[in-house]
DNA sequence: TTGAAAGCGCTAACAT
DNA sequence: ATGTTAGCGCTTTCAA
């Protein structure tokens, strides 16, 4: 910019006006300024410009991988709204690490993002307390916090899970299973809470063979699946707590060649052609109004810390609509 | 940072090398810094650092829509490899279309990333020359670049077809169908000549009515099958020239109750679960190598344009494999 | 071992 | 309408 202005025999301030579009420059020096951009190539630097300004023009998001579908859909509604805003998006994949989303987090304050966003991993915030003092609004996102109060965006897991039990019992069963990650995760107690209060609604007992959880593998469904379908009172439908439960279980019943009443949690790609009914969360909206929520804060919102809570959809397939066969 | 020297009783350059573990600190002065860091809760700010240091320690990154699980997972291989090199990535999707991924890529060179990745949608580059001179190396993945010669990470394509399609002529096939996206995008074009070099491998001819090319939606893909299914010569197998068209293949067939011998193009998350058999890319590969291309010219390697191929893997799971039935 | 001064590229505030 | 000065928060250079 310099050089610029010594190109058109201006000043610095004058060629900032210029490329700024700001107005008080004659039509003569613009036109020498705008031919001198030209010759050099000059470009602005917005790093600069930001830092002058105190802004970032960036929003921040830790999530745990990006590459898979339902964080990349979450990640897709942060960005619709940040780009509104004119904000680009600097993002990072913790792989469930929590060490891994600290130092992300931190990186991503140190450079001075406007706002973050992060869907946790690790069990305790404290380390943003800081970061949060020193003025960066943080959102959360499908998970709470841990250890610290601050704004949380979070699918209705409790809720979906119920109305998805609910469904099966309202088609006539009374023996239903459930398979769901493990209790350490935020969403499956969750879900597992939905499920046991849809059962307890409806004034059935839960056998213990009839729900498992733990990190879901071709071996633990299966092992799962196995002492459900067991013993004189087997159960005759299915909820799935997560995505991977149901592909397993799918996998596992079509190679036994049992058809199960089954609800799964979440949505996916191919649900439709598999005919599976789900409790469908919505990902892209998650992002959405948690990027929402963000700029709220960011544009000086001071007020409580929030929770919203994102409705779930049911998706009728079949495979929840199957009647119990005894 | 001028506050924690006021603070310490130091000057600003001592705190400096405090923050930067520089040497030459006498452990009582560096104890005296440590303690005004903590209390003022001092955090170093990396975007004035970068700016000083000429640095961006970024990779920018512009796809199509980063909630397609395609360009999701090569978003994940370019991540690995930023990360793996210190850098953060900043992103944005051009949902298809070419000035917004213009508007995004010069964002990005306008802040000065390190380099720049690109899945094109753009059918002219031009607009690149300058930053790519001014030395923001550029690499394109997925897609070639239009009108200027630059690095590119590309599927094999070509490649990938024409071993899917010989699969299905291995499997005593003569008469196969091809259902292709729009002509104007680079891999449909690809895939299709793929298939056609297939064929005239083999020696055989293709009808006019075996091949569909355009954007894919339901009444598309059902009216190219019901063309290739009718008459006296109707084809006993099908390539499907991506994702979309396999689901949607896959959908009408299981409503007309038809059972094709069938190869995708493409792997998803359920293809297994379906019996799919696909040619599959590595998106995450895919980006994988064209950031470590990246890195490499961010280090100032000046060789001439390079064009990296990344082969396919066939993915046998019975579509695939079912033999002719007339 | 420590610090003063200059400057990265830009904008804000105040002249002229 | 244009320019001067200061400074965003840091690092680099050179001197003490």
């Amino acid at each position: 910019m310099k050089d610029v202005a010594t190109a058109a025999g201006v000043s610095l301030k004058t060629v900032s006006r210029v490329v700024n579009g700001e107005p008080g420059v004659a039509p003569r020096t613009e036109q020498q300024v705008r031919e001198a951009i030209e010759a050099l190539g000059f470009r602005r630097n917005d790093s600069a410009r930001l830092l002058r300004t105190g802004q970032a023009a960036t929003v921040g998001l830790v999530l745990e991988d990006i590459g898979d579908p339902f964080y990349s859909g979450l990640s897709r509604g942060v960005e619709s709204v940040a780009r509104a805003h004119g904000s680009l998006l600097l993002s990072g994949s913790s792989d469930a690490d929590p060490d891994t989303e600290h130092q992300l987090a931190l990186a991503l304050c140190a450079r001075r993002v406007d706002g973050l966003i992060i869907v946790p991993t690790s069990a305790d915030h404290g380390y943003l307390v800081p970061e949060m003092m020193a003025g960066i609004p943080v959102v959360f996102a499908d998970r709470p916090p841990g250890g610290i109060d601050a704004d949380t965006v979070l699918s209705d897991n409790v809720g979906g899970a119920r109305k998805g039990t609910a469904h099966l019992i309202a088609g006539g069963h009374r023996r239903i299973g459930y398979i769901g990650d493990d209790h350490s995760i935020f969403t499956a107690r969750e879900r597992h809470q939905g499920y046991r209060e849809a059962m307890s609604e409806a004034e059935l007992l839960i056998a213990d063979s009839w729900v498992a959880m733990g990190t879901p593998t071709a071996d633990s469904v299966s092992g799962a699946l196995k002492r459900m379908l067991a013993g004189p009172e087997p159960v005759t439908a299915l909820f799935c707590g997560n995505n991977r439960v149901s592909v397993l279980a799918l996998h596992i019943l079509a190679a036994r060649e049992e058809s199960l009443a089954m609800v799964g949690f979440d949505d996916f790609e191919l649900a439709d052609l598999l005919g599976l009914t789900v409790v469908a969360q919505d990902p892209g909206e998650l992002g959405y109004q948690a990027c929402e929520l963000l700029f709220q804060r960011m544009s000086g919102d001071r007020e409580p810390s929030r929770r919203i809570v994102i409705p779930t959809r049911m998706q009728r397939r079949g495979s929840g609509e199957r009647r119990p066969l005894r």
